[in-house]
DNA sequence: AGGGTTTTTT
């Protein structure tokens, strides 16, 4: 679909390139997960190496590594149809993470300040390498075309250098601010701080960001870089934006839930604010939807630099992915020149069992090839184990990164010559009709695939194995589905109805995510009061709307606000809202951390694990000794990360409170200390979690209260294997069966006082 | 009575 033409940059695609684009069917009310018959294949099951392809070879192993040695995977190859340029490497890419520290937020950017004069000679020489972009050669022409509409949408491809230049070159012709919105916070703040050096000036100055928990920017900020999220609270502040002159959706082709709320909302200021510009940009060919989205706006395109990068593909499926995973990796090793190798799977199962099979396999290797040295890389992994991708092997080794989906867009390993995709990624679908989520192992779109193949090409050229046929890939859908349309969106509802919108089904969605989900979301924020018997936003929904958090942990805190206990749920709401701060213990230690859990936190061990946070909370306060207290999360397996972020989401949520409830004495010393309410607790969380409670049945089982469904609790819930009447929990996830983590002991009578305008008379409790 | 979570953000 690449086009080969000399002109760098045109203003819209050929008929027959619209043709391809537009079969990219918008994806209406019903959401159907279904996959493709071909591509749907068993979740992986080896713990080991089974070898499947030993009929084929007729080897018959004695154990895995000969089976892995002997008989490695057939692959075809597809004549390659583009003709791309190899360009010389690049400058580092200014958008992602190059490497973690222990305080990724703490690290000193530039830490020496600059006098005024190397700041312009820094950016002096910053502007040669700036001229060998793509972008800057097209230039002239490109602000020619800016200039004339009023939204633009702009395919730059990977390396144009279209998120730090464009800004610039529109700097001199805005009055006002540039805002550029990018959907990940580093991102954000990376894009500024390179910018700033190219203008020359210091960071907050003419070039700023704007982050939670950290902003460098002041009244006349220039370029502006902030969050998806960030320019969403702005615009809840100010609903015309009238600081900005211009702004630029960068990476709208993620389609994340923000970035899509962000369109329709710019779509209709666009109405209002005749001054206003819009640019969407984005890396692949989905512009079309984008265009027809604003009136048919202008296309461009500007070509990336990247290198070419050879696709191989199996000549026959296979159905055991860490199989072929590990068989081509040994392939590759053997068989291809210096280059590490990344590796896409689709989960942290999958990537544990390879990387525990190759540290077992790699010593018996032949001695010629070099080295495999096996990472793990997903989010959950302490930051001091991502960041091992990042650090620099011996001679003779090859570093193998097993990663998940986190290594397509926000981490860039350098030294990558190649790919290999099993195709899979992990998707969370939320069921409306079920009130659960559902985690789906699903193949991934043709422009994901194309996205992670790139990964091979960003020095040098490269080759992606592809662990599925060339039929399944030409058989995946062209996008991967929107995240609006598999999400929740009582968050986003409600941010609609606060900023006036009343007719939401109609709203100027750029996705609409159907009737049947914005009713449930419209039923849940009724149901919490955020909205009155009309659809119109409560005052309570106002507040609600303000707090950044999700909707249900809102109506918590001003229920805890009125009951008195606002402190203690404003600690177990943060810890609430941080991920990963309970970690999962490793198998072996698991029954051993779980019982070191339940004894330190007794109320926890009888009224649940909300109680755990706050106990949790309490012990890791207490702590003065910064090694103490690291040794103690160690032990007990929680995040030290993961509870400063608590602190931050904490102080954040008090000030929130305090500026809507106007009391400044809200947090003061005597009322920290009142005693702790447990049921006034308890009570004010199943103000927000009234359907998600289950009853407890005589044969231990439990039944939701909304639908009856069979719901089981988790074995990592303090509450595993007690029995209880009734229960609350913050999250219902169908994995193997339906299980409720997060989990409270309630009693029945609660249900009827606090949740009997939603539970009724459907559950008379005799 | 017994488990497996991709990613992002205010």
């Amino acid at each position: 679909m690449r086009r080969n033409n000399n002109q760098k940059l045109h203003r819209k695609f050929d008929d027959d390139e619209s043709q391809i684009i537009s079969e990219n069917k918008p994806n209406g009310n019903n959401v159907d997960h279904s996959e493709d018959a071909h591509m749907k294949r068993p979740r992986p099951h080896i713990t080991e190496l089974q070898d499947q392809d030993t009929e084929a070879h007729g080897t018959q192993p004695s154990d895995g590594s000969a089976a892995v040695v002997n008989s490695a995977p057939r692959w075809a190859q597809t004549a390659s149809k583009k003709k791309q340029k190899v360009k010389k490497s690049h400058a580092a890419d200014a958008k992602t993470v190059t490497f973690f520290s222990d305080d990724e937020e703490e690290q000193q950017r530039s830490s020496k300040a600059l006098s005024f004069d190397q700041q312009k000679a820094k950016a002096r020489e910053l502007l040669e390498v700036r001229k060998t972009l793509p972008v800057y050669k097209a230039k002239d022409e490109l602000l020619e075309r800016l200039a004339n509409s009023r939204v633009t949408v702009l395919i730059g491809e990977t390396s144009s250098g279209k998120s730090t230049q464009i800004p610039q070159f529109l700097m001199p012709l805005n009055k006002k601010s540039i805002a550029v919105t990018q959907p990940r916070r580093v991102a954000a703040i990376s894009l500024a701080t390179r910018v700033a050096e190219e203008v020359g000036t210091t960071l907050g100055d003419k070039v700023g960001y704007s982050v939670r928990f950290d902003h460098k920017a002041k009244y006349g900020t220039k370029i502006k870089y902030l969050t998806d999220g960030m320019i969403l609270r702005e615009i809840m502040i100010d609903s015309s934006l009238s600081q900005y002159s211009t702004v630029i959706i960068d990476e709208a082709h993620e389609r994340t839930v923000l970035t899509d709320l962000m369109m329709g909302f710019l779509k209709e200021l666009l109405q209002k604010r005749k001054d206003l510009k819009v640019i969407i940009m984005s890396a692949t060919l989905d512009a079309e939807r984008f265009s027809k989205f604003f009136d048919n706006a202008d296309i461009l395109f500007v070509e990336g630099r990247m290198f070419k990068v050879e696709k191989l593909y199996l000549e026959k499926s296979v159905d055991d992915v860490v199989d072929s995973t590990i068989k081509t990796i040994i392939q590759v090793n053997n068989g291809e020149l210096e280059g590490d190798i990344l590796v896409f799977l689709p989960g942290q199962e999958e990537i544990d069992k390879c990387v525990s099979l190759l540290e077992r396999l790699a010593p018996e290797l032949p001695k010629e090839a070099p080295l495999i040295v096996p990472l793990p890389l997903y989010a959950s992994l302490p930051p001091a184990d991502q960041a091992k991708v990042f650090l620099p092997l011996k001679a003779r080794r090859r570093k193998v990164i097993l990663a998940t989906n986190i290594a397509e867009t926000s981490v860039t390993v350098p030294g990558v010559r190649y790919v290999i995709d099993t195709g899979l990624r992990k998707v969370k679908v939320w069921r409306h009709q079920l009130g659960l989520s559902t985690l789906l192992t699903a193949p991934v779109s043709k422009a994901s695939a194309t996205q992670r193949a790139g990964r091979a090409g960003r020095e040098a050229e490269g080759k992606t194995f592809r662990l599925y046929t060339e039929d399944d890939f030409m058989k995946l859908p062209a996008m991967t589905e929107p995240e609006i349309a598999r999400s929740n969106v009582v968050s986003p509802v409600l941010m609609l109805k606060r900023a006036g919108v009343d007719d939401i089904l109609n709203w100027s969605w750029l996705q609409n995510p159907g009737q049947d989900s914005l009713i449930s979301a419209l039923t849940q924020l009724h149901e919490l009061k955020a909205l009155d018997d009309n659809g119109k936003i409560t005052e309570l929904g106002e507040q609600m709307a303000i707090l950044p958090l999700e909707p249900q942990l809102s109506a918590i805190l001003l229920t805890a606000h009125k009951s008195g206990c606002l402190s203690d749920a404003v600690d177990i709401v943060s810890c609430l809202s941080v991920d990963n701060l309970i970690l999962n213990p490793p198998s072996e230690t698991r029954d051993e951390v779980n019982e070191k859990r339940r004894s330190l936190c007794i109320l926890g061990a009888k009224y649940g694990d909300l109680l755990m946070l706050k106990e949790l909370l309490d012990f890791y306060l207490q702590f003065d000794n910064s090694q103490e207290r690291k040794q103690w999360c160690h032990d007990l397996a929680l995040s030290h990360r993961g509870f400063k972020n608590v602190m931050r989401v904490r102080n954040q949520i008090r000030q929130y409170m305090v500026s809507l409830t106007k009391d400044k004495h809200l947090f003061d010393e005597e009322k920290e200390k009142k005693p702790l309410d447990i049921p006034s607790v308890l009570k004010a969380f199943l103000s927000g979690y009234v359907s998600n409670t289950a009853i407890g049945m005589p044969d231990r089982s439990y039944r939701t209260t909304t639908s009856g469904q069979l719901i089981s609790v988790h074995p990592s819930s303090l509450m595993f294997g007690k029995k209880n009447d009734a229960i609350m929990y913050t999250d219902f996830v169908y994995t193997t069966k339906g299980y409720a983590r997060n989990v409270s002991a309630i009693e029945l009578s609660w249900l009827q006082e606090v949740g009997g305008h939603v539970l009724a008379p459907k559950h008379s409790i005799a």
